[in-house]
This record gives C-alpha cells, sequence and structure tokens, in this order.
DNA sequence: TTGTAAGCGTTATCAA
DNA sequence: TTGATAACGCTTACAA
C-alpha cells in the first residue's frame, strides 16, 4: 500500500546509470541512445513513475497554478466565469486555486496572503462590493505576481482587465422601454460609489438624452443590494410624485425582490410597471416574476478572457513585463428580450 | 520593480550568520538568543520577507492543497458545498484546487491526472454521473492520496464519504403526499443505476408500505436528467392509467421542468397535481410554479464535513492510514415545506 | 547559542 | 552518448 513515488534516483539506480541520464531520457532528449532510452521509459513506466511537480515547481520556480478570487460562487455569474477561467487554465496546463471573499474585504485581502503564500503564478481577482482600499493589490504588483481583475474593478491606474460595458447594456435597456413607449422610467441602482453603478447611470442618463428627455435624478434610486433595501427603493419609486411606468434594475436579484414589493402592492407586473434587469440568471425566465428583459454579461466569455490575458502575462519573460500600461478588454453587453 | 524575494540566505549573509539561524529565529525555536531573533525578525520585517512555500511543499512532502471535483459549480448544491469545503480547509491552512467534471467522466479522469502531478495531499470527489468505471479512483487509493467522496458516491468497498441520506427525505417526501390524502403518488426519478435514484426509489417504497398502500412500479419513471427527457417522464405519468394527483421528482431542476410541462397541459399545479422535490434550490419559492416543500441535502454541511474527514485523514501519520475500512458520515435530509 | 551539512527531486551546465 | 555536480530555498540532525 502506499509505496512511496519513485524518483529518477531510483530508476537510475536500478537501471545503473546516473539520475541525469534518466532525466534526459524521460524528456526525450536527442543526446541519448535509443537503448538506454527505452530501458528507461520501460521502467518508469512499470514502476509507474511520475514526476514530482512539487519538486519541478520548486525548481522551475513556477506552481501553474491560478489563484482566482471572487465574491461568491453561489452567484451564476460567478460559476459560469469561473467555468471560463478553469477551461483556459487547463488548456494551457495551469490549474485553478479558489478563494471565495464573500464580499469581505478582510477576507479578501486573507485570500491574497494566502495565495502568496502557495507561490501562485498569477491572480484574477473581481474584488468584492466592500473593497476600498487597494495596498494588497498594490503589494502584489510590486511582488511582481500578475493581476488580472474582472467584472468587478477598482479603481486604479495602471491595471490590467476584463470587464462588460455597463454603459452601453443600460443605454439598451432603457431604449428598450423608452421605444416602448415609457416616459418616466426608474433606476433602481447599486451603491452609488460602486462602478458599476456609475455605469448604469451613465447609460441610464445617455439613453434619455437621446430621446431628448429631461434627466430627472430624482428617478435614480440606490440600494445597497440587501433585500430591505431593495423594497425600500422599490417603494421609493413607486411612491414617485411622476407616475414611474417602467424600472431598470441593478440586476435580476434586485429585480426579483423589486417585482415582488411591486406585485404586494397589487401592481401588474410588465403591465401597470415594466421590468428590465442584468445578468440573466439562468432561471429567471422560470421565476415567478420575471423582468421583460435583461442584460447579458457573458460571465464565461469574461471569465476565459481574463484568464488568456493572465496567461499570456505569464509567458512573458521577467524583462518585457515591465512594459508600462496595461492591457484592458471590454465585453460588450447585450440586452436579452424574453417572449412574452 | 518586482524585485525577486529575499530568501533566508539572503537575510542570513546580510547579517552575518548562518542560515539556519534564521530559519530558527524566524520559528522561534527555543535555542536562538533573544538579540539575534529580533535582528533577523526585524530584517525579515524590513525586506518583506515571506518563505518561499513551494520550497517547503517540496521539502516536507506535503502541498496543503487539497483538491475538490465536482460536476457543475452552477448548481446552487454544489457551490453551497464548496464553501463548506472552503471554510474548513482555511481554518485548517489548507488551499482548494478545483475542478468541474461537467459530468464527463473522461474529463473526471483527466482533472485526477492533473491534481495528482500537482501533489495535492488529499481529494474531495463528487462524482459525475457518467462515471462508471473506478480504476482511476483504486489508483489513487494505492498511490496513498487520501479521497472522500461526498454526496455523488461511487459503488466502491472501503471508500471513506460523507452523503446525505435520500431514503429517509423521500419517506417524508411520499410521507408528506400520503398524509394529504393522495394515493396515486409517481416519482421521476434519475437514471437507474444512480445510487441517488436507488435511494429514492426504496425510499418511496417504504412509505408506501408504511401505509399499507400497494407499491405500483409503474409509478416510477426515469429520466436522465434533460430537459426532453423530463418532460417525457411526465407525460407518461400525466397520462397513466391511474390518476396521479401528485408527482415526486428527482430534484429542483427535475420539478421545475415537470411542473412547466404539466402547466400546458392545463393542470393547475400543486391542485390537480402536487409536487414535491429535492434540492431547496434558494430560488425555488421565487419560480413561476414551485413545489410544495423540497428535501434539504444541506450541500454546505456535507462540505464541511468531507472537508473535516479529509483533514482528519490527513493528519494522521502514515502507518496510521493503513487502518482498514472507511469513514462514513451520513447527513440527514430534511423536508422543507413551503408557505402555500 | 550558533554553524555545518545533508537532503528533498528535478533540471541544467560542464566535462568526459 | 553519458556522468558528476551545482543549484533551487528550506528544515533539521549533528557538531562546535
Amino acid at each position: 500500500m502506499s509505496a512511496k513515488q519513485p524518483t529518477i534516483k531510483e530508476i537510475a539506480k536500478r537501471l545503473n546509470i546516473s539520475i541525469s541520464t534518466v532525466s534526459r531520457a524521460l524528456h526525450d532528449h536527442p543526446s541519448i541512445g535509443l537503448r538506454t532510452k527505452t530501458r528507461v521509459k520501460e521502467l518508469a513506466e512499470e514502476l509507474m513513475y511520475e514526476p514530482n511537480q512539487a519538486a519541478i515547481f520548486f525548481q522551475q520556480r513556477k506552481t501553474f497554478t491560478i489563484g482566482v478570487i471572487l465574491p461568491f460562487l453561489s452567484e451564476a455569474f460567478f460559476s459560469a466565469a469561473i467555468s471560463g477561467i478553469e477551461d483556459v487554465a487547463g488548456k494551457n496546463q495551469y490549474t485553478v486555486l479558489l478563494g471565495q471573499s464573500r464580499d469581505d474585504a478582510e477576507r479578501e485581502k486573507q485570500i491574497i496572503d494566502t495565495m502568496k503564500k502557495h507561490r501562485v503564478d498569477g491572480l484574477l481577482i473581481s474584488i468584492s462590493k466592500h473593497t476600498t482600499s487597494y495596498e494588497h493589490f498594490e503589494m502584489l504588483k510590486k511582488s511582481g505576481i500578475p493581476l488580472v481583475f474582472f467584472d468587478c474593478i477598482p479603481n486604479m491606474p495602471d491595471i490590467h482587465y476584463v470587464a462588460c460595458n455597463m454603459v452601453s447594456g443600460t443605454v439598451q435597456a432603457t431604449s428598450f422601454l423608452l421605444k416602448k413607449g415609457h416616459r418616466v422610467i426608474g433606476l433602481i441602482n447599486g451603491p452609488e460609489k460602486l462602478y458599476a453603478s456609475k455605469q448604469r447611470k451613465e447609460g441610464y442618463q445617455i439613453a434619455m438624452s437621446k430621446h431628448r428627455l429631461k434627466y430627472d435624478p430624482s428617478l435614480i434610486v440606490n440600494s445597497d443590494l440587501t433585500k430591505e433595501s431593495n423594497y425600500k427603493a422599490t417603494k421609493e419609486l413607486l411612491t414617485h410624485k411622476r407616475k414611474v411606468t417602467a424600472i431598470v434594475t441593478f440586476n435580476d436579484y434586485v429585480a426579483i425582490d423589486a417585482m415582488q414589493q411591486a406585485s404586494e402592492q397589487k401592481i401588474n407586473i410588465n403591465k401597470d410597471v415594466c421590468f428590465v434587469s442584468y445578468a440573466n440568471l439562468p432561471l429567471v425566465q422560470h421565476l415567478k416574476f420575471s423582468p421583460m428583459a435583461s442584460v447579458e454579461q457573458h460571465p464565461y466569455l469574461q471569465g476565459q478572457k481574463a484568464a488568456e490575458m493572465l496567461i499570456e502575462l505569464l509567458g512573458r519573460k521577467d524583462d518585457e513585463r515591465e512594459t508600462p500600461g496595461s492591457y484592458k478588454i471590454i465585453v460588450d453587453s447585450q440586452l436579452m428580450i424574453f417572449p412574452q
């Protein structure tokens, strides 16, 4: 049982040759005689030899591991994203180390520490919504660990990232409603300081001005994305002095709460008040109340792109990596309209 | 930029002492003079020294990494389970390497290979529903890598596992319906060879016999869990010669399809035909049609338990690990009844 | 209290 | 075509 794994040394001893010969034979080094090579390979096979990656990682100062830090895997967006990451990583012989921040800045910091300890070759991060200080990211940069952000990105100069352009998604969402004749459209936005919220706000404003409508700031309300806050925001819009006939919500979860709340107020969902949202949850069309449309953010694609970017970065020689500036990829969001 | 990480050698040189002294100072070894210790620690701090874990892993023949292989992170069950795993792992200084099999046996095998290469200390596996041969698991066992299965476990002797007793869950589910007066209850089960299906079947039979009702095999139909297959199974039950008034479904996803199908046949959900299911998806109560109850399988808890078991196994000396037999933990499932 | 040195498994450089 | 040896960074038994 559990006989300890054979090493090249073991093979060398048995064959009465040197370990370097064994190493080379195993690597198909051209200078090794066919005879020796076969002998080595056969014995390796027989002993079920497997190179000790730990030793190789150590020797090559590389772990072939990338760390992925994201808020919640339970959010469909992230589980899709990590699949994209995993696929790209796997194709490139990299492996994925996982850490969920649970939207807790402290936890995020701690995970980064652990990953640094584990000497991941690089990191993919979607920051927690409570992360405000960015020192830990700076620190990583300084220690030469490449970093690619995706989806939720910090407001820092010179970072590599992949993100979705929420502005255009929001323009589409709002325009969709405007074209349907709505004139008083509310927006339940996320926390004000979030970049994602700023983009939605901007998109909303652009759509309004495109349609030559005056922008009414009181139609945008912020929620901290808890159920209570979502309810409150919804009530605020539903009791607005102007009659709100359509609401754009920060994401599908917010939409669920908003529609629930509206329905309790005897409002006919998507009749009296129309809803449009973001995320495009897999189950969204099966919901009791579902929005008329939802902005797809292509999480799998974002994951792929981010992983590709990171691996590209990792492939470079250290000196090339010094290149100033940063990579950015913007994935276009897209309004998915559901059949009614 | 990216100055390469300092080593104890570096510290030793600067302080003109030996590397072993540095190593010991950093580890608070009792035999080191307070003076030297402070000097070492201060310099380490200043240089932002961090031990090279890759070297340590190599040296200690341990990576403090556990591999987790599961079908889909997009299933709420698994994303909850992995959170439990991650929490326990983190508390014990372990880190989590992720692999999704996508219910593909080949992929599963390949992930195992990669993880073995990466020298994970142990593995947590929920097998893919298409895994039929277990050689790769046997192989791991032989190479001395501890293995703990959770949720979906293979039919192998002497394995460690954590699983949910679906029998009792099914007894509860079926009894719930029986108590409501239903007499002709259908079961849309999963693939026949799945252990989980066998348990559900058994539970169904037990509940029936407890209520002194004759078991009618034609009321159990199998689905391969695709949408089409779910539809087909549903139709079969709805056109059964006996009038089926309640249906238990393999899980919430099946329930969604089944209720959709039933509704298209003008059947009044939970009036004409009542539905009960498994999994307790977080969104289940927000669905257009939701089952009257769903069996909770405590994924987070299963994840925790499995991780604890594995870490316990890892903590042992090699000789203790030889202990024959195996650990099993059965987590009780529980019927969650939703307010109507 | 501190230093020396072996060893973990591999790759790579240099010699033979 | 092959072998000896250093090196990667760290821990630890043994010496001093």
